[in-house]
DNA sequence: CCATAAGCGAGACGGTACGTCACGTCTTTGG
DNA sequence: CCAAAGACGTGACGTACCGTCTCGCTTATGG
């Protein structure tokens, strides 16, 4: 993705942008991420396929680009206070994320595809969405003095891995008990 | 892939399968999952393409049938009976696995290709490799009365989770600190 | 085709070949000489692959071993004496032949195959179905002393050309007068 | 064949579309046409294997256009009012193109696929390059008032037809004698 | 009367062309 | 200079058929 401000000729097309956008959400719901490609996606938009490589290189960049807003939006809990509560809360909102939210399947996909492309492993590395959301609700609950940064990660594995690896293996996440995983999680904290 | 017996005909060349079979092995290492195809796994192999379709439908079940058989003797560890050793034995070797084993890679190949194929899901449900191994050590450290299914399950999610979600976030594997994931796991078991 | 008589071992079946010449028959009715293949000739017979490749080389070799007898028969006219009736009545035979026939659809497919096969221009130049019928009836009218080489050839082009052009290149064979070919033709051998 | 011009987006470029045409010529000449591919023809032109089937559909349609020019340069001879002298200079130039020239074995080859494939039959029969470079010969010679379509066709097939007779059967085009020929198609027109 | 030999149907084998699809690039017209 | 349209060279897709090669079986001859 291009980001520097054009000075000359005629400016980006907000239209063309968000079209791409739009499409590669609706794809990804339709067709799939598999069978979702540039030349589909182009077409899906009425955009040239020569616009959509102009700004991003592959179809994994375009459905972060698309997604990552409301992947961050669907993670975030309020805090009250009450740090089990909160944590509850937020691996319900995990779940939900994974299992059933438009913004999961994409974020799934991505994370299937970093496992045999580098470049979109670094993407995802770049902004790691379930662990900033975790460890944010995980902090919020400790007060004033931080836990270390050590202890925040094992806490944040405690709280995601169980429900990504239940998801990820194709499990019912009914069958997921959020606020047994929060307790194990914030156990870790100590 | 075939399996029922046949009685006339030409039989099938062993050759040729475990040929295909290396050189998935070869190709995963040498240029990754996404850059494999059935064509050069063909030519790889001096298979006909044919011969490749005749037994495998897609790379991906190629890829597991070549690598289940490893993965299930890399994941299996010795009970000493002390249930805190061997569970920790076994975090070190799920560790090893997926961060460093030519089979943990493409178990994670797969998994990842699981995310956005359904046939591909199906086939890694329907051999749980990480989570027999997992709960085999867990149960074993037990005795004699098993633990419910139910917390099993729960049990092995917190053994498994934190690990998968580690590596597949790319995560440096040496900073996991196996004993304690072993025994946050154990904790689930009561 | 092999011929000579084997001395030991299982003869060859005549069952087999006469199911394979009738496929032959039936499938480039059914689907045409182009997509007629090797393999589907052994299918339509109920034989082996190999029973075919074992005694026919192509699909050509077989065709024109299922058809040769029929089209010698269907260009065979009696002879009454009188040299224009005759050759007329071969010319219409020619026509049908050509035009209607199954037997000719044969011929043309392999006078077709001819053009780009040497082997086929040979098997055909092997039997020269059109120009010994056509000779056959131009000698015959003509009494004891029959005419020269040459002469024969001439007049059998003049007969069998006209016919022949007009059929391969796709016109209305109703539109070809038989008796004024004759004509043209038996003036050839003065 | 496509041919309406296009208005947007990149031109067809004519450079791919003469390498197709003498790739054809080269292969037709080395390797004969039944061991001509369309995947050999893109391969020899330097050309993507869609952008030969983006513009013709068969190496028959490609071989076509490829010589039809040709053929009808080969086959138009001078008018001096000598009907006898000019049907004889068409005979030899048509025994010579059937015998020896390249566009003369294209048309040989496209009019033996014409015989097992009805899309060349129609593209033949669409131009009648033998017939009517003959009819045209036909016609010259015989001043104002031009003899009916029905003489035209008889003659046209009397003086095409023993040329072609020959020449498809393998027989040596040295034993034809023009004059002759020529004499008896001119007295088919009286 | 059994050993040897060859033909049989079936079907897998290594190849290769098929026609299609998507890739990422290039080249037009037009805003 | 951007955008759309769409042709370009490349190369994998999954299929079909090529001609060959095992298989187990059948059907002959001949010691």
């Amino acid at each position: 993705m291009r980001t520097e401000t054009a000075r000359v000729g005629r400016p980006r097309s907000e239209q063309a942008r968000s079209a791409v956008l739009h499409a590669v959400d609706d794809l990804l719901v339709e067709v799939g991420y598999a069978a979702m490609t540039m030349k589909g996606i182009a077409e899906r938009a009425g955009v040239g396929r020569q616009t959509v490589y102009r700004w991003w290189s592959t179809k994994a960049e375009i459905l972060f680009e698309a997604s990552v807003i409301d992947a961050r939006q669907e993670l975030a809990v309020p805090v009250t206070g009450d740090a089990l509560h909160d944590t509850t809360a937020y691996v319900d909102a995990l779940i939900a994320f994974l299992s059933r939210s438009d913004a999961g399947a994409a974020y799934r996909a991505l994370l299937g595809e970093a496992q045999h492309d580098r470049a979109v492993a670094e993407l995802l590395a770049g902004t790691d969405v379930l662990g900033d959301s975790a460890r944010a609700v995980l902090a919020a609950g400790r007060g004033d003095e931080g836990p270390s940064a050590d202890v925040l990660d094992r806490a944040t594995a405690a709280l995601v891995g169980p429900v990504l690896y239940w998801v990820l293996s194709g499990r019912d996440a009914n069958r997921l008990d959020a606020r047994r995983i929060a307790g194990a999680s914030l156990r870790e904290l100590d």
